[in-house]
Parts: C-alpha cells; structure tokens; sequence
DNA sequence: TTAATAAAAGATAAAAAGGTATTTTATTAT
DNA sequence: ATAATAAAATACCTTTTTATCTTTTATTAA
C-alpha cells in the first residue's frame, strides 16, 4: 500500500502534530520512541519533510521539529503524493500500464469505488485531526 | 498493493482461465505476450502457481499450462494469500505492528471500509468471471 | 529412437527499499 | 569564547524484489 517511508512519515506527523499543540518542538529520539522506529531512518524522514515545508525545524538546545499552525492544516494525501507519488491513487491495481475505460482490466470497475474511498480518507483528513485523541490516549503512534 | 509477481499471478490467471475454454494448453511465449510481460519472470511465476493447484501443466510439444474446470473456480483472493500473505486484509496501513480496537491508529476505522471492500472484490471474483469479456477484447490484460 | 518442443529447476544479476553510521553545521546557554 | 546540543548531510550497508540466463527433465510426433 504505502512505502515504508511514507508510513513513517504520516505517523511523524501526527505525533509532532499533537507535541506541537503545547509550542515547544521535539527532538529525533523523543520522536522515534514515540513510534517505536529506528532512529537514524525517522531522522532522514524527517529531513524530507522538512525541506517540503510539511515541518518547521530548529537545530541546537531546546531543538527538534516542530508544526506550526499553517502546517496542521496539512493533509495525508499531500504527504503520500511527497513519498510515493499519485500511484496509489492513479495506477491500476494489476499493474497495467495504462489501464482506462479505454483499455480496461478485469477489475478496473471494481476497484474504482476502492480508489476513491482511499482518497477520499487522504485528501480530507488534517495532520490535526487527531491531536485530542492521541493526546487522550485513545488513539495509538506505536503498540503500546 | 499487490507485489509485481502477484500482479503478473492475476493478469496470467485471467489470460490461462479464458485461453483454456478451448480446452487447449497455452506456451509461456504466448503467455508472456499476451501480459507484455519478461518470459523468464512469466515462467517462474507459473510454476509457482502450477505447484500450488492453480494450474494445470504439460511438458512437451502442444505442451503449457491449462486451468481446468476447477480451477476456473479460483478466487482472487487464493491467488493474492499465496503471493502476498494475507496483509492486504491484516496489516494496518500506518505499519502499526498490532492495530486493533484495543490499540488502534488514527486512520483505523475508516481504512476498516476500505480494506473490507478490498477483501469482498478479491473473495469475489473467480478466475472465469470475465472469460467472455476477455474473448470479445472488451476488458485487456495489456496495452493494445 | 531420435529430434524437436516446452516446462522445471537453479544460479546469477540488477534495482529498489529499508536501515545504519559518521561527519558537518548551526544554535544556545554558560 | 566555548562546550553541549541537535539537526543536516553524506556515505555506506543489507535485504528484498524483480528480472535474466543457463541447464535439465519430460513429452510427443515423426
């Protein structure tokens, strides 16, 4: 479904969206614990996400990442177009190269109702979304 | 999604199961033309397929592989379990290890209505269901 | 019974994904 | 100024997936 990365990356968010709330920024440790992910790889993650400006980033003491409110209002399909492009959204789920109501495979009916349920769940739900409940505990980064 | 090997298991299936209405055995070199796929990878994954009962195959000239009545009962899902596992069903699609309603993540219930439409296309589907459309050149298993 | 055919098997290679380690740069507090 | 902190950057390594190539085995038809 999503790339490793991109699953990682989505969880970040959400996690330092929620850390983000109380205005102070987290560091790489404090967030691959909290995802339970190894660290060196969140780090690189984690760069990605900074230079497409999904996160404000500070180095030195009292360092770490942070989102601001511009960047809460970020959605999930924006972070999964960033790390595996619109393929979950556009390819054909046989592997045509371009399979349309033009040149259609067997499931190509089918699996459209698929598709856009995904994208309807991606383009409409916020990095913020969750941010009461993971900071509730009823909502989970990591197994507990 | 799928795995490319799993993708190319699916599209084979559909291409063998239509094929043998004839009741004729089908070469890997029609085969892999008929998917636009590399022969040699065709090859492997019909073996793969042929020593799990999906498949039917003869050595020798007017030789290839054949799915026979019961195996065009076959079902998508058959195929992709033996491919992929059973994670397109199971997994959690952030990669939380153990996502449940005990521990779930943020997207867990909504990704619930996707994963069930996903799991009734695949339980669904037979191998022949589209044997007529496949004749007639209304659905493809390539470019054309 | 032999030559042609075609799948089965095994070895290898190329590419991509996932992950680790080390060094560099910038910031802050003392 | 300087030592500590923490992200940025770079290089490297491992595993998995995808793909190719070669050899072997079985079958059939002449």
């Amino acid at each position: 479904m999503f790339s490793q990365s991109c699953k990682y990356a989505i969880r970040a968010m959400f996690l330092i969206a929620q850390k983000s709330v109380e205005g102070k920024y987290t560091g790489i440790k404090d967030i691959s614990e909290g995802l339970d992910a190894p660290q060196h790889f969140i780090a690189k993650i984690l760069q990605e996400l900074t230079k497409k400006g999904f996160l404000t980033s500070a180095k030195g003491p009292n360092g770490g990442f942070l989102v601001n409110q511009e960047q809460q209002k970020t959605t999930l399909l924006e972070i999964v177009y960033a790390f595996d492009g619109d393929k979950i959204i556009t390819s054909c789920c046989l592997g045509l190269k371009d399979c349309s109501e033009k040149n259609p495979c067997p499931v190509h009916e089918e699996y459209k109702g698929i598709r856009k349920k995904m994208s309807h769940m991606l383009s409409n739900t916020l990095v913020s979304d969750y941010n009461d409940e993971l900071g509730l505990r009823k909502l989970f980064l990591k197994v507990v």
